[in-house]
DNA sequence: CCTTCGCACTCGCTTGCTCGGAGTGCTAAA
DNA sequence: TTTAGCACTCCGAGCAAGCGAGTGCGAAGG
């Protein structure tokens, strides 16, 4: 059926997209005149009406109280976003700009990870979050053992992204700087260029004992590559809080206090991405597909970005399920890729 | 003269102290009757007005308008924190409260001042801040330059608080990782147990000269210094926006935004406490006293955290104006020892 | 001379009301 | 199947009245 969409006729999915464009733009629930006046539909607003109150009958659409306009309901946004809204491209000043403004930030992870968070916040004028590299999809650059006493000492890992994870430990046999800086060599050489997560427990502890050191040598090294790979938790940077305020959406104080609560505690916002991970392009989630009645009327941008050819962390964007979804998309995109482009310059070669 | 306070009268003491108590307890505007019946003055209602308008015109009390109560101004407030509140402590239970709570981070440098921020934002009601220890107060326990190439390495640098910091450099000639070792050695024998701040360049530079490497290597160890020092920059972990949305006087939402631009912002955030640093004991600050007309309506109370001898590091909260000083003073200190005590846990012997 | 009483006055907030505008659904005609 | 017309619904802005809490002041009392 070539002039069908997803279910609806041409003529229904057109009214529908045009009903969300303008709900988008301004935010009044529209009522079928406004529609007509304002858009050239070819119709009469009888008409719209009809098909709006099929399209109400048919999910997609639903009204705030009966003499009101309608407003989408989650199913219209979702229909809106995979099939009706035209794409859109960052145009090249835009990129520009961002590439300018990403180069404020130090070559440092950590600075250059926030600093995509605010710029991203700022441009998309809702809150943004950018989850830090995963350190097990990094791989393993260095390590040193380093004596401090003689049954104990401190190990550090190095990764691909220069972050190091330090650990603490003991031993229950004597040894010397010596041991252990030929321990820290052996698994230079074994281990150079894999990927954390490939490290392994079985190897790490053959390449330990093939040193001569025992059970516990070998234990403090899988607990240091333990602390590696989950270091730094999920580690997520978010900016941009306050432009919500500017939603009419907030006008009820109580939302902005479920926000608030998601934004301190990490633990929450990054289960919001954590199953976005497993896509490898940009994905929508748009109220109560959140999972959260706290959350049913908010939406969420997320879009990957890359270490090469690797995803390594999420840029997402949370704001009022009435956002302007194809332009943050866009905006999340341009910056995930500048923020990609800009690993490079942290990595440690 | 025994019987005056500030330049008051005992009387006029006892009516300002009434009123900001019961102007904190309500948040409302309190008017010279609702003040005779609710507490025990002595004289009638006709004598409070004339007292309160003697106050009124000695700026200790505002009228929002004509026929309203009187609200304490800034200097109501701060002749009530300084002379007329009695000052508070915290129940052995909530002690004992306190100290649970904080049983629970894990003995991780960040996860304590974290989680102490989180509790005192909780306990608090407010908006709870903790500086993370600064860095140039605490000692040098270990570095360690690890070789990376002929020509390149990592520096790595241990506090006594367990806080690594590393840096790359890039030297003029070859070294060999002995090298590195013996320069390591000698930084270890030379400024163990030092503060951060009393490792001055010069010595730097002489300890590293004398075994015999050039003016790169003496940079790069200059450079791992600095970065030592200065990292993690003031850090700040903050916590409890979502109580302010209680707060009456944030209804209006125009406020809230200047909040949660200031939370993102950890400059300005520390430059809130950067003041108190000096004053070894609690500072409390009270609307303009914290010099931005956007905050002229929230007070800032400050309470210092020390590791062994030594202030390190800032508890703060910061809400209405209308806050219960007293209370908020005692749960700040009681946070702060329950968090200096741990900090031991996590010392680098 | 300080305190108290009584009184007139001032505001801001709440409640109730009206009224206009925007939108709907239905029916009948094109 | 589309359109025009019409009666109906509902929200929200605007206004007026009344209430309550509070003030300032002049006069009376200890």
């Amino acid at each position: 059926m070539e002039n069908e969409v997803d279910g609806l006729d041409k003529r229904k999915a057109y009214i529908l997209a045009t009903v969300v464009y303008e709900y988008i733009a301004t935010g009044e629930p529209v009522g079928s005149q406004a529609l007509t006046q304002k858009y050239n539909l070819g119709v009469s607003s009888a008409t719209v009406r009809n098909e709006m109150a099929d399209l109400e009958a048919g999910g997609y659409l639903e009204q705030p109280h009966t003499s009101a306009g309608r407003v989408p309901s989650d199913a219209g946004y979702r229909t809106y976003v995979d099939a009706l809204m035209s794409p859109e491209e960052l145009g090249a000043d835009e990129r520009r700009r961002i590439r300018d403004e990403m180069r404020d930030a130090r070559a440092q992870l950590d600075e250059i990870v926030e600093q995509s968070s605010r710029l991203l916040g700022r441009l998309a004028g809702n809150l943004a979050f950018v989850t830090k590299p995963q350190s097990d999809t990094q791989s393993f650059r260095y390590a040193q053992l380093i004596w401090i006493a003689d049954r104990s000492g401190i190990a550090i890992i190095v990764t691909s992204l220069g972050v190091a994870s330090q650990s603490l430990f003991e031993l229950r046999n004597d040894v010397t700087p010596d041991d252990l800086t030929r321990l820290s060599n052996a698994l230079n050489a074994h281990f150079a260029g894999r990927l954390l997560r490939d490290c392994d427990d079985r190897t790490l502890t053959t390449v330990t004992k093939s040193c001569g050191f025992g059970d516990d040598m070998s234990a403090a090294v899988r607990a240091a590559f333990v602390g590696a790979r989950t270091q730094e938790q999920p580690g997520i940077s978010a900016s941009g809080a306050q432009h919500l305020l500017d939603q009419p959406e907030f006008r009820d104080v109580r939302k902005l206090r479920s926000i608030l609560r998601i934004l301190e505690e990490q633990r929450t916002l990054y289960d919001l991405v954590a199953d976005a991970f497993d896509s490898p392009s940009a994905s929508v989630k748009i109220g109560h597909e959140l999972g959260s009645e706290e959350l049913a009327d908010l939406s969420l941008v997320t879009v990957p970005y890359r270490f090469g050819e690797r995803a390594v962390g999420m840029l997402s964007i949370l704001g009022p399920r009435r956002m302007p979804y194809a332009r943050l998309l866009a905006l999340a995109s341009g910056t995930a890729e500048t923020l990609s482009e800009r690993l490079h310059d942290v990595e440690v070669k």
